[in-house]
RNA sequence: GCCGGGAUGGCGGAAUGGUAGACGCGACGGACUCAAAAUCCGUUGUCCGAAAGGACGUGUGGGUUCGAGUCCCACUCCCGGUACCA
């Protein structure tokens, strides 16, 4: 049992935070402020540990930044525009806005009773209209500039649930959720154009205070690459193609040519040859396949065309293939092929009995196999004997100055496809006529609402089309009939402003009032799961960049500061609803409270580790709690008065030390340190009230105790500070600073070490000299038998700390 | 394949190039109790030893250093990301 009512106790302070308002927060110029916010969640229904994980950290960032002085905002919203919602509807045939507050209620419930401070005043859900009006104002905001387009595309299809699914959403090629191989299909779709964004989005990476991984996922799939490109014609015959490559320095070992089997000139080059029909079965089946299968053939296969293409450098012939290791998507969709210089070109030039030439020169035997190192240039007319950047240099400037092609960059980054197929989502705000094509809706006539529909399964195209008096609408330009957009937006365009959105969440006539924003973005602090590197974290940063370009944002970058915290898994794996070994949090706030959960999540490990949970630890930390209540409330031994004394010193000593590490460990961001290092000064107090405190000395390493306990288990931490009389609100008290006299030791424990090996340990005054050190070290009876017979060759002295001598024969 | 991160007791994990294993969990022994729970005290890396003490010990093999879990080189395995990206 616990020794204190917890429950009681944790609510009455939840009830106490809330009705003082010390989250609430608004401008203000004479104080710094201090954005911190995780990133907003799904309202699934029922909050997991992983939740807890992250709303733990942030709330310990909120309450340590507000002692510390800053004006912080610490906000939370709703990502609730989502499939889950929609699927539920299907089922039930509950409307989803209906599902969906049901859940938000639920689990806004849940993060309430861990006792997390929030700014609940400004909340937010993005399925709600009065936020996603403001979604439909910044896609005809991007319309309007050219960054959003409709395009033909081939896009993922999941036959089962026939729905289009957004890149994110296809796992290995299959449906992450009924597991189906995912098909192409071409259709029409809204994209934003971030691939105007790419080199900014690279360049400003720069700057982050980011961890490492991330920067470098997004670095990878902005995927710049610097080459060049060039034409080439077809011989006896007009057609010609561009080929894009990063090793132009390679064009002399040049023997084939591809085409990837969706190139548009391919059906012109095959048009009445021979392998006419075999190319285009062989097309056929590129079309159909899923990526998993096209990319799992591992052997390459190809089709000859019948064609040769020139050469541009030297004039040579070279056969033309079509073959599916050649991507659409990516350059030009053809290239030049290198057999000598690149190994997927190689295995297909030895399949197919393709002629190979090196043109670089290997700096020791090597065969069997593409050559992809530096070395002098061979077989390269003029650029014999120049090495790999050197020759790139040069037959760029060639190729330039003869008119034949050009030095290029190109990025791996895709434009964002935008379009779903889904009722749950914010609907685009277009209009098709027959007459003026597509039209923007007018921003007076926002927000577009969601008509209630009766049948939301989806068949192909959005349940909205289903709804006559939502479709047909007069075309704003010419008045005639027309038809409005039925697909809906990607959630993450939901979540890539909604932090600006916290800054002025009431705005009824603007997206934010930019002063608002300008006071707290950039966000000091944002914190979330690393499973959003790219995504969320890539299209966040694109957004704020547009509406910086709209001098709306004077920041460039959203998130100063990023962490991303390990995932919470269960001894069974990852946890997952399916699994069944979800874990919530409620029982364990039932058995142990609020503060022994939190407590533990920061106690389990690294917080950028994963973890896997053990109820065990949950335990544990509840026993800690207990320890800090009998020791505050006087059932370990009742303080008395008297004169301080050395153990009265050394105790507060411990104090200040345990101070110094908890706050240099949150600055850090390491939490299970800062609780191992609270976990100690509580033993040591514990111990040193059983024999007698002294009641001053007591009280101070209390306060300073509750005053770093209070970001990590606020409810017990405000209780005790209360009970004690050392205030009332201890929330808003000042985060205390080390006494830098009571930092240092008067003796510290020397090391005496024989050839690197600990032999003695003694006790020497902290200012200790090195002469007299070493005197001290050689006295010991124990080194003296070490150093018997023995040749003192060397003494290397670091005091106080530790003396070596070395010995030998 | 490429990129990133790891590997320390029975377990989670601590250790600015200077006492390896803090703190916690578990386990064992004891106190309290009619008993149990809770709590408190003690022990807990391995091996040798009655003890004092000693030897060994941070994935593997080398190296640098008076001294290496920490730095360097080579490797093994694990986790995450990504992949015919020309």
């Amino acid at each position: 049992m616990a020794a204190f009512d917890h429950d009681a106790i944790e609510l009455k302070w939840q009830k106490r935070w809330d009705t003082d308002g010390i989250f609430h927060v608004t401008e203000d110029a004479d104080r710094t402020k201090f954005y911190n916010v995780c990133m907003y969640p799904y309202p699934s229904g029922d909050i997991h540990m992983g939740h807890v994980r992250n709303y733990t950290y942030g709330d310990l960032l909120t309450r340590y930044k507000m002692m510390q002085g800053y004006n912080v905002l610490s906000p939370f919203g709703w990502d609730s525009f989502g499939l889950p919602a929609e699927n539920a509807a299907i089922k039930t045939g509950i409307h989803p806005r209906v599902f969906t507050e049901t859940q938000i209620e639920r689990m806004t419930e849940q993060i309430k009773r861990l006792g997390a401070g929030y700014d609940w005043s400004r909340e937010i859900a993005s399925h709600r209209p009065s936020y996603y009006r403001w979604d439909q104002w910044l896609f005809l905001k991007l319309y309007e500039r050219g960054l959003a387009y409709k395009r033909r595309s081939p896009v993922n299809w999941c036959p089962t649930d026939a729905t289009v699914l957004a890149n994110e959403q296809v796992v290995d090629g299959t449906c992450e959720r009924c597991g189906s191989i995912v098909e192409k299909r071409d259709l029409s779709q809204w994209f934003f154009k971030i691939t105007d964004y790419a080199q900014r989005l690279l360049d400003d990476l720069e700057g982050l205070d980011w961890p490492e991984r991330v920067v470098v996922m997004q670095r990878n799939w902005i995927g710049r690459s610097e080459g060049a490109q060039f034409a080439m014609d077809v011989a006896d015959s007009d057609l010609s193609f561009e080929v894009y490559t990063t090793r132009p320095d390679t064009v002399f070992g040049m023997t084939f040519a591809v085409l990837a089997p969706e190139h548009p000139i391919v059906p012109a080059l095959i048009e009445g040859e021979t392998v006419q029909t075999e190319a285009e079965v062989y097309i056929a089946a590129a079309r159909a396949a899923s990526e998993v299968e096209r990319v799992a053939e591992g052997d390459k296969t190809g089709v000859f065309t019948g064609k040769y293409a020139v050469n541009p450098v030297n004039g040579a012939l070279v056969p033309i293939y079509i073959a599916d290791y050649v991507l659409m998507g990516y350059g030009t969709g053809a290239i030049m092929a290198v057999p000598g210089q690149d190994q997927r070109d190689w295995d297909f030039a030895t399949k197919y009995g393709i002629d190979i030439i090196r043109t670089v020169q290997p700096p020791h035997e090597f065969d069997g196999q593409a050559y992809l190192g530096d070395g002098p240039a061979i077989n390269s007319g003029f650029l014999d004997g120049l090495y790999m950047e050197a020759a790139k240099a040069a037959i760029i400037e060639w190729l330039e100055s003869n008119g034949l092609g050009v030095g290029t960059v190109n990025y791996r980054l895709r434009d964002w496809l935008i379009s779903r197929q889904r009722y749950w989502g914010c609907p685009i705000p277009m209009i098709e006529c027959p007459e003026c094509g597509y039209v923007a809706v007018p921003e007076s006539d926002l927000p577009v609402i969601h008509p209630d529909i009766e049948d939301y399964a989806p068949r192909g195209q959005s349940p909205l089309a289903t709804s006559p008096e939502f479709v047909n609408v007069a075309c704003p330009r010419c008045g005639g009939p027309a038809r409005r957009e039925t697909d809906t937006m990607d959630t993450f365009v939901d979540s890539s402003w909604y932090f600006l959105r916290y800054t002025d969440p009431e705005n009824s006539d603007l997206i934010f009032d930019p002063a608002k924003a300008a006071y707290w973005m950039a966000l000091d602090q944002y914190i979330g799961g690393v499973e959003h590197a790219v995504l969320h974290l890539l299209y966040a940063r694109f957004v704020t960049k547009v509406l910086h370009d709209m001098d709306l944002v004077e920041v460039e970058e959203p998130f100063s500061r990023l962490f991303t915290q390990g995932m919470i898994q269960m001894s069974g794996g990852k946890m997952s609803k399916s699994k069944g070994n979800v874990v919530g949090p409620d029982e364990f706030i039932a058995d142990y409270g609020a503060d022994a959960l939190r407590l533990y999540h920061l106690f389990i490990g690294p917080p950028t580790d994963g973890a896997v949970w053990s109820d065990k630890g949950v335990e544990g930390t509840a026993r800690f709690l207990d320890r800090v209540w009998r020791l505050a409330t006087g059932e370990v031994g009742e303080p008395v008065e008297r004169a301080e004394t050395d153990a009265d010193r050394s105790v507060l000593s411990a104090a200040h030390k345990t101070l110094d590490k908890v706050t240099g460990d949150i600055d850090r961001f390491v939490f299970n340190t800062a609780v191992a290092a609270l976990m100690e000064l509580t033993n040591a107090a514990t111990a040193y009230a059983r024999e007698g405190a002294r009641r001053a000395t007591l009280d101070e390493v209390l306060r300073l105790l509750l005053l770093m306990l209070s970001p990590m288990a606020p409810h017990m931490a405000h209780e005790l500070w209360e009970r004690l009389r050392f205030g009332s609100m201890l929330a808003t008290e000042s985060w205390p600073t080390p006494d830098p006299a009571l930092l240092v030791d008067e003796t510290v424990t020397m090391v005496i070490q024989v050839n690197g090996k600990v032999r003695d340990r003694i006790e020497v005054l902290a200012d200790i000299g090195d002469a007299e050190a070493e005197e001290r070290a050689m006295a010991s009876p124990k080194v003296q038998g070490w150093l018997e017979g023995k040749q003192l060759r060397k003494v290397i002295v670091r005091a106080p700390n530790l003396v070596n001598l070395v010995v030998g024969e």
